[in-house]
RNA sequence: GGCGACGUGGCGGAAUGGUAGACGCGCUGGAUUCAAAAUCCAGUGGCUGCGAGGUCGUGUGGGUUCAAGUCCCACCGUCGCUACCA
């Protein structure tokens, strides 16, 4: 057969696309299988290797699945709401609905091109109206049960974007698209109270079969602590300054207090306080500090001491000073802190910059030197009740004391924020909410929904921060649906999370018009069953996913409390280069060259064959020609057919059969690919090959080349397609060997080989090893003290 | 600073504690060809030896073990995430 590319991908993605060979059906007798790949954003770039890499693996999967006898969901669709392409909009004035149209297509095209068995007619679209009503009805439901609300905070936000950003968007205090340097800016915003789900999304990552450092990088960014609330009373006021601490056996070490700037203590003890200007000063200088100068210029504590007030260590009574210091953050526990400078490195360091009283409270360290940060070992000094006690103990203790007098209780924390969920742009989901004078603030009623995005000119945001949507009076100006007054929409968006938050349960019946999805549809497809995307979402959207679904489950609209059974993820293709791929440094590789040159079914191999699927590795496009040959041989093959048996070939046959199923289920495709590259240059020496020994090669090799395969299939005579053979079963009598090798080592060091058959006993196989000439020469005169036998492996002589 | 991963030929990478370097790329030699491409065959970690072989070798230094790339400890380096988290 001549190779030929290009006629051959062609013909057989017509045949499957236009006959929906990859069509899920609902209700199938057959066992279900739920195969999820992170939707893409449908960019003017379009497709990207990266995209490959991703979807290979489920694609992988799911091809196997059908063969095994499933029935398969592998959906696709697009997040399309966002920056990008509004930002494209705003250039070249033309709408983000005809952009996203035209990209997608694009995109879907280019899917088809790689040959992806998607049931592309379960494609959706999240900036559809049929598809963000329902993301907007999610928000109704959340805000009906308080779980959304509007607070004025100092939020993250992008001059360049002119957008607040979530934390999520802000790492590092760089804005997440366009680098420029976050400031702080106070508003009032929208947030989701995902907080109130942080138990349950730690205790839902115990369901979820998945890496160790993935569940671990969930938990951090939860990041539970336990510790105790203790409250300081502020001397000659009412006033008590709650802290949150971790170690409340150092509560005797605690020589002073420190607010950050936006604590309400400031405010409401603004008499008392004699220099407050400077206090005002700092906190001025404060806002204005970027998160970068913040975090990045923090190796200099500064702070202002509060002249005019002190604290009340509860323990020893003794009057400790209350600074203000932007090193303590108004967003993480309660904004203030009890300072224990012996044992707190950060503490120390201010405390020596300002002065300050440092105690040792357990000893083991040199707190003249430096803070003592001892969690375990360490004995308790200086402490009353609890002198002598060790760190364990002393915590039990003291809280205990603090619940007995009613000063403190034991606590929980969590690193994890409310979701800050607004946008002010004009790309996303309108947030469906009226704000009426009289009534207050109403969702929009079930039945008008979608709040549609109206028709606009200029997408241009607003130099306020304001959205786009503000301007457009028609959009604004409504009626309170509760008391029929004039009212006014809400102009934020919401962030690009949401559409792809529940995306997952839409897949499972993508047009209804009545629910979200059909509950019955929903129990028979849910939950996924294998859910595969980037490490760098793990923490932002697997989280956020995992609580709406989890509110959805609990006001009766899913059928699971999890949305995903396993969760994978794949590494990067680097450039050739090894840094990662970016436009401005110039090492992106395009897929479709590759497949115009040399066909998607090379590239689909060469893309797992590359590396370990899970881990970073960079593109060769030398290595390219090796997936291109490797299919070459494959093909050639064909010539050698005949209907004769052939058992030269068979245990390698069957060994492959077994390990290439087991490597397919461990993501270990590169492996999978080598082993069957070993097989088809095995066969290739066979004189002629049986034809239906060829079929199992076929079906091996038809999910990661399908195109190719199905030509080779339909060439050996078959008229239905491969898109549900049955996948192949080794046969266990064919892959045991009948003579094999040996290797016999002396203290370790390989130094024989023997043939041993199967049915040799182990110490028949210990005389052959030891009479073999090359180890008598080694052991003669000498006491052979041990011998260890790993079966079928080696023989250790020990002298 | 914290958490995590990783470190193996010229390159990408394989190795349930049991023959280190599977498979691929590249390279060398040969076959084929008028020649080339393609294809096929052989070889390909270093040092050493005519040779059978010997010896060293998985970032560095220790340790456990009959046996360590793999397990443990320390250090060095690279990458990812996170970050004054109290």
């Amino acid at each position: 057969m001549e190779y030929n590319h290009k006629e051959i991908e062609k013909k057989w993605q017509d045949h499957w696309f236009n006959n929906k060979r990859f069509e899920a059906v609902d209700f199938s007798e057959k066992p279900k299988y739920y195969n999820l790949v992170e939707f893409p954003y449908p960019s003017g770039e379009g497709m990207h290797v990266g995209h490959i890499r991703a979807y290979s693996s489920l694609e992988i999967v799911s091809r196997k699945r059908r063969m095994e006898g499933y029935n398969v969901l592998f959906p696709i669709g697009f997040d399309a709401f966002g920056l990008p392409t509004e930002n494209y909009a705003i250039k070249k004035k033309v709408h983000p609905r005809i952009v996203t149209d035209k990209n997608i297509e694009i995109f879907l095209n280019q899917l088809k091109t790689g040959g992806y068995s998607f049931d592309y007619d379960r494609v959706i679209d999240t900036t559809q109206e049929d598809y963000y009503r329902w993301t907007q009805w999610i928000f109704v439901q959340l805000f009906k049960k308080g779980m959304a609300f509007r607070d004025r905070t100092f939020v993250n936000y992008c001059p360049s974007c002119k957008v607040v950003l979530s934390n999520e968007d802000s790492q590092g205090g760089k804005c997440d698209r366009c680098d420029t340097a976050v400031v702080q800016k106070e508003k009032d915003v929208w947030f989701l109270r995902i907080t109130k789900h942080a138990e349950r999304l730690l205790e839902g990552l115990n369901e979820l079969d998945t890496l160790p450092r993935i569940r671990i990088e969930q938990e951090n960014w939860i990041g539970k602590s336990t510790g105790a609330h203790v409250d300081f009373k502020v001397k000659d006021t009412d006033e008590v300054l709650q802290v949150y601490t971790t170690r409340p056996d150092t509560l005797y070490g605690a020589t002073f207090m420190v607010i950050a700037p936006e604590h309400h203590l400031l405010k409401r003890q603004h008499d008392k306080i004699k220099n407050m200007d400077a206090v005002h000063r700092y906190q001025e200088e404060a806002k204005l500090k970027t998160e970068f100068e913040r975090v990045e210029l923090a190796k200099d504590k500064t702070g202002v001491k509060l002249d005019g007030i002190v604290a009340i260590n509860p323990l020893n009574q003794k009057e400790i000073p209350i600074f203000v210091a932007d090193y303590v953050m108004i967003g993480y526990g309660t904004g203030a802190i009890m300072a224990v400078p012996a044992h707190d490195s950060r503490d120390y360091e201010f405390a020596k910059k300002f002065d300050c009283e440092i105690v040792e409270v357990i000893s083991g360290g040199n707190v003249e030197e430096e803070a003592y940060l001892a969690t375990d070992e360490g004995i308790l000094v200086n402490s009353g009740m609890i002198n002598g006690l060790t760190v364990q103990e002393a915590k039990e203790k003291i809280i205990a004391y603090l619940e007995e007098k009613n000063i403190g209780t034991k606590a929980t924390n969590y690193k994890m924020k409310d979701w800050a969920f607004n946008r002010q742009r004009y790309w996303g989901e309108p947030i469906p909410v009226i704000h009426c004078d009289v009534c207050g603030m109403v969702p929009v009623p079930e039945e008008d929904l979608p709040v549609v995005l109206p028709e606009v000119d200029d997408f241009q945001p607003g130099e306020g921060g304001e959205s786009p949507l503000a301007s457009i009076e028609e959009f604004v100006n409504t009626t309170c649906p509760v008391c029929g007054q004039p009212a006014k929409r809400e102009t934020d968006t919401m962030p690009q999370w949401a559409g792809s938050s529940w995306y997952f349960l839409r897949y499972t019946d993508p047009r209804n018009t009545k629910v979200l999805a059909d509950y019955k549809k929903l129990e028979y497809w849910m939950p996924v069953d294998w859910y595969n995307g980037g490490m760098e979402h793990v923490t932002r959207h697997v989280i956020y996913s995992r609580f709406w679904h989890q509110f959805l489950f609990d006001i009766g609209v899913v059928p699971t409390a999890e949305p995903y059974k396993k969760r994978t993820v794949q590494g990067l293709i680097l450039g050739p280069d090894g840094d990662k791929m970016s436009k401005t440094k110039g090492n992106v590789v395009n897929p479709l060259t590759i497949i115009e040159e040399y066909g998607a079914d090379t590239l689909r191999v060469y893309t797992l064959f590359i590396g370990d699927y899970e881990q970073s590795t960079p593109w060769n496009d030398n290595g390219v020609k090796g997936a291109r040959r490797f299919l070459e041989k494959l093909a050639r093959l064909e010539t050698k057919v005949s209907d004769e048996e052939n058992q030269s070939y068979q245990t390698i046959l069957h060994k492959t059969i077994k390990m290439v199923d087991e490597d397919i289920e461990s993501l270990k495709f590169n492996t999978a690919i080598a082993k069957l590259m070993t097989l088809v240059n095995e066969m290739g020496k066979a004189e002629h090959i049986c034809k239906t020994d060829f079929e199992i090669v076929l079906k091996l090799v038809y999910p990661f080349a399908p195109h190719i395969c199905e030509e080779l299939w339909n060439g050996l005579g078959h008229t239905e397609d491969m898109v549900y053979v049955s996948w192949p079963t080794y046969d266990p009598a064919k892959i045991v060997e009948t003579v094999l090798e040996m290797v016999v080592s002396v203290n370790g060091k390989v130094r024989d080989k023997i043939q041993i058959t199967a049915e040799m006993s182990e110490s028949e196989i210990v005389e052959l090893a030891k009479s073999s000439e090359r180890i008598l020469e080694l052991t003669e005169g000498k006491a052979i003290r041990k011998v260890i036998v790993v079966p079928n492996k080696l023989v250790n002589i020990v002298v």
